[in-house]
RNA sequence: GGAGUGGUAGUUCAGUUGGUUAGAAUGCUGCCCUGUCACGGCAGAGGUCGCGGGUUCGAGUCCCGUCCACUCCGCCA
């Protein structure tokens, strides 16, 4: 039916007959001759139709766009002075024999061309969306990433094993997705939010090398970075240790970006613990192109007079730091006002700064609200640790640790790229030993930051009783340009330690036993050394494409009330269907005064 | 659950202090045009101003409610 991609034909098929499948992309009719764009997943080309063949220039003038077509003709150079170097075909174009229409279209709702289109009508019509050369595009690269990322595993010796769908509900962590069961009435299914626990048997089952790119669910309030459902480059090995399990992953991303971005990242990337993540950049996936970096504060503050620094100094949780801004004195009040504002989605209260005017002259040297509620001590900390010059600006923020690093942090990452600090480029890293345990805001008890079946640092089990807050977890985070594209670690091997972290967790042995039974028992035949990692494929290719939402990079995406404006997905279904799985609907309580 | 931005022609948007017949660009339709490539020229069609209520002599504009899209907080082991 065809002989060529319409954007792979060039000077090479110079006089040969070519048959070319495609869409109108655009017509120009000029009466005496007409050109047409035909364009297909690989670009454009130039039909040229002339009247001496009456009837295929009586089908090219009755052409629309979006048609789809078949023409035949031949490859022929351009007349002088009409080359095209914008498309790849630009040097010739085809002088049609034939066309045949092989659909006609409806007059699209928008042009293929346009790059404004609104979210609403692009997801409503996302077949044609799909058509537009930078969904093609985006969605071609996507799939040359999967492909690097299987040459690559599969070179050393990673096996591709599936892992169910209809699997078991956990009660930790994300809402799950339920899916009834028709054969067990009132029990239910759960779509993965992981394959984690499949992929940790599989390597008690002796595969030494797992990977699967395989889509997770979560049932949580979406992101442009959030789906529902969304894709997991998802691996494990046995017999590595946490360094060379890191190795082998960075290694992956870095073959796969030179393969398919020609992009030189790192060798190795830079490692950081989590610790000195908080304390310098108040993030856990700090922004490395942006070079400011927190001044550390609580100590010098303990005894200043000002109530607002020495509380949450004093404060067993609190934190209070500086952001310096160089040349930040050049701030307009609006504009910091406009940063009072922003750090206050994350709960600050405010954000006082100081302005300095001249360093050399001390106190009197600076211009600020607050200068004159600390002490001779505080300001010489906050000069000699931030280095401070002339013509800076700090900002302060005091309060609940986790508050002040919000809301420092964020203030960090717009300041840094609203305002130009930010270097291009990737910049990735590693942040590692991660805590084992965070605290439960409601429950008052703590919780597994990474999983509860994440290995703590070798000795760490010591302090599950005494300060659980001191257990450092064989934890790792792969950050990329702010964001965290993976996570892994290193996965518990022993039951009798399995067993200790679920009494940490407060998860007494009867309920072990009825979650994770399965795990516990495989963990007595001999389960190797094992861990590894999960990659989120949507946010490596936006970042590759540049895209500012993972919706970009997935072909069906939901909205962020989690709908599919396509398919009107989810939807209602019959009473049949509903009896059959036991299901009965909860009356909706009208609203009562 | 909360904060914010937006919703006006098929599409992307403008619309002043509330005031006559709601505009532009592009797309679409027809006619003209033999070298364009965002072709060009002429003519034309195209509107439930998201939806519902209210204020007013009068509402695209003000108020209340609601729906949808997006961004963020919470949430996301």
């Amino acid at each position: 039916m065809r002989t060529h991609y319409c954007g792979q034909v060039n000077a090479a098929q110079l006089g040969h007959t070519v048959t070319l499948c495609g869409w109108a992309h655009r017509r120009r009719d000029h009466g005496g001759v007409i050109f047409i764009d035909l364009r297909d997943r690989e670009g454009l080309v130039q039909a040229v139709c002339d009247p001496d063949r009456e009837q295929t220039f009586a089908t090219a003038a009755s052409i629309r766009n979006e048609y789809c077509l078949r023409v035949v003709g031949v490859v022929r150079r351009r007349p002088e002075g009409t080359v095209n170097p914008a498309i790849a075909s630009g040097e010739i174009e085809v002088l049609a024999h034939d066309i045949e229409v092989l659909n006609a279209s409806l007059t699209p709702p928008f042009q293929m061309d346009d790059d404004g289109l609104s979210e609403n009508v692009r997801l409503t019509n996302r077949m044609l969306d799909l058509r537009r050369p930078q969904m093609q595009r985006n969605l071609m690269l996507r799939y040359r990433v999967t492909m690097a990322v299987r040459r690559y595993l599969d070179a050393h010796g990673f096996i591709d094993i599936e892992t169910p769908m209809l699997t078991k509900s956990t009660p930790e962590g994300a809402r799950d997705y339920l899916v009834p069961s028709r054969v067990h009435a009132g029990q239910f299914f759960a779509l993965p939010q992981s394959p984690q626990l499949f992929k940790q048997l599989l390597m008690m089952a002796g595969f030494d090398r797992y990977y699967q790119i395989t889509k997770c669910f979560r049932d949580e309030d979406l992101r442009a970075d959030r789906q529902p459902e969304f894709t997991q480059i998802d691996l494990e090995t046995s017999f590595l240790g946490e360094e060379q399990i890191r190795g082998v992953m960075e290694l992956m991303i870095r073959t796969v970006f030179k393969q398919v971005m020609d992009i030189d990242l790192p060798d190795p990337f830079p490692v950081m613990t989590y610790a000195d993540a908080m304390l310098l950049y108040g993030s856990d996936k700090p922004d490395l192109r942006v070079p400011l970096k927190f001044t550390e504060l609580t100590d010098v503050m303990k005894s200043v007079e000002f109530k607002v620094f020495s509380g949450p100094a004093n404060a067993a949780d609190g934190r209070i730091a500086g952001l310096l801004i160089p040349g930040g004195g050049e701030l307009t009040r609006g504009e910091i006002d406009a940063y009072t504002e922003f750090v206050g989605i994350y709960g600050a209260r405010g954000l006082a700064y100081i302005k300095f005017n001249d360093v050399a002259k001390g106190r009197a040297g600076m211009q600020s609200p607050i200068v004159k509620n600390l002490s001779d001590d505080a300001l010489a900390a906050i000069v000699g640790r931030s280095g401070a010059k002339n013509g800076d600006l700090m900002f302060f923020a005091a309060g609940k640790a986790k508050i002040v690093n919000d809301a420092l942090g964020a203030l960090r990452g717009k300041i840094g790229h609203e305002k130009g600090y930010a270097e291009a480029g990737w910049q990735p890293l590693w942040v590692v030993d991660f805590p084992m345990f965070e605290r439960d805001e409601e429950g008052k008890r703590w919780a597994a930051m990474h999983h509860p079946f994440t290995s703590p640092k070798d000795g760490h089990e010591q302090f599950f009783d005494s300060d659980p807050s001191k257990a450092l977890a064989k934890a790792y985070d792969m950050v990329l340009n702010g964001s965290e594209i993976g996570g892994g670690s290193v996965r518990i091997h022993r039951e009798e330690v399995q067993s200790r972290v679920f009494r940490a967790l407060a998860i007494g042995p009867e309920e072990a036993q009825q979650k994770f039974g399965f795990l516990l028992d495989a963990l007595k035949y001999g389960a190797p050394p094992h861990g590894g990692i999960a990659f989120g494929l949507d946010r490596i290719v936006a970042m590759l494409v540049g895209a500012e939402s993972i919706r970009d990079v997935i072909a069906f995406p939901k909205t962020q009330r989690a709908q599919c404006l396509l398919t009107q997905a989810p939807g209602p279904v019959d009473e049949k269907q509903l009896r059959e799985l036991h299901i009965r609907l909860r009356q909706s309580e009208p609203a009562k005064p």
